[in-house]
DNA sequence: GTGGTCTAGACCACG
DNA sequence: GTGGTCTAGACCACG
């Protein structure tokens, strides 16, 4: 189920591209396989189809995913890009915690942490 | 030392909120301490002195320094604060990366490798 | 109606966020309706349209309304806080002018003769 | 015991002012009573003679007291006056407060429960 | 159109 | 000198 939060700073769109890349990291949608249209999507998600377009544009642009005129957009041959979508932003915010002098065992502590709330909060997938 | 990055998501004022905390986190700035002089450090910077004020008034708000008029603006007892709001991006970041689907594992090896270059990058701090 | 006094201290944000903590309060806006927009208030009253978003920004902080970026601003689930923001002028006012010495009842006398003539004054509201 | 909040939007020689329309309202000082001279108080409460010094001459504006060249400031025979200051921002709030809707009662539970908090907590004067 | 950010510059009270 | 507030106006991303 993708989920969306319209407030806060993440453009909408990149949460699309982020949810794609995770459905597509966890196996959801494999090589070749088509993914929804984005109109449905759109539709289902209650927002405007241009949104939706242009996250795919992204996710083309970027080598995620290939659009075939007529047919739709399917998952492209992307050696592991998706997996490191999901993980560029902590990444990002790894480094920056790191350089403001955050230790690093501080941030596995968090990691753990996070880790086992998750695994006690819900066993879905 | 206090660098600015332009492009990015990353707001300037949020930019010196975290480079302050930072300083104050790792000790630079004790409590009751004054910090720089908005418009000092605005100058500094290269920066409308505005950005730095509003960067002031927030953590202001926040309870991690006091303003006095007239004076300036000092470090408040806040528990903490400081050293949360550094790492509070990290872990949001964390737990969106997990409910993706990126094992724990996976996230703890890109702090680790994070962390070792940084220490290779640089020995400052 | 929001009016404002440029007279005194308090600062014309403030007197917004009062406004607009007021006309949820009474009921006027209710969650997640849409409140004015930034710009239209400020040209209403007008002001500079900063004023007005500094208030709007402030608010958003205290997780009284929550905004939309190309949307428009939107009262939060926000659990009384309008109601308290309305008050704690008024609860500070009370402990200092107690803690001076004033009697009790001196207080109420005056709460009851100012409601006495504002009841007196306008049958608006 | 006068005590002084640096933070805070009330500017130090408002608070001086009050703090000793408190002390003659409660009878500490009484008419034609010497009051502690301008230069000590600002010794005692670590302030800048200059702000002492600006609060005697707005409450000496004011009738409230009265000074004597080289013999200090008397307290004046000033008809309630010391008492209606301690009470103004009290009245200024409760009329703030109601016309932005806030019902009597709520102020009158206030109040109530304000005094009631401030007789457990000490019983000093 | 909407909010978000930023620059530029001014004026003020306070101390 | 310092922070606080405000106006004026610009540019941007988003949808």
């Amino acid at each position: 189920m993708i989920t969306i939060d319209i407030t806060g700073r993440t453009p909408i769109y990149e949460q699309i591209c982020k949810s794609v890349c995770g459905e597509i990291a966890r196996g959801v949608y494999k090589e070749n396989d088509r993914i929804p249209a984005a109109r449905a999507l759109a539709k289902e998600l209650g927002l405007n189809p241009n949104t939706v377009a242009k996250a795919y544009s992204i996710l083309e642009r970027d080598g995620i995913i290939y659009s075939v005129a007529g047919k739709g957009c399917f998952v492209a041959k992307h050696e592991g890009k998706a997996d490191k979508r999901l993980t560029e932003d902590f990444e990002r915010k790894t480094k920056e915690a790191l350089s403001a002098g955050v230790p690093k065992q501080t941030l596995i502590d968090i990691v753990e942490s996070a880790a086992a709330e998750a695994e006690k909060g819900g066993n879905e997938q």
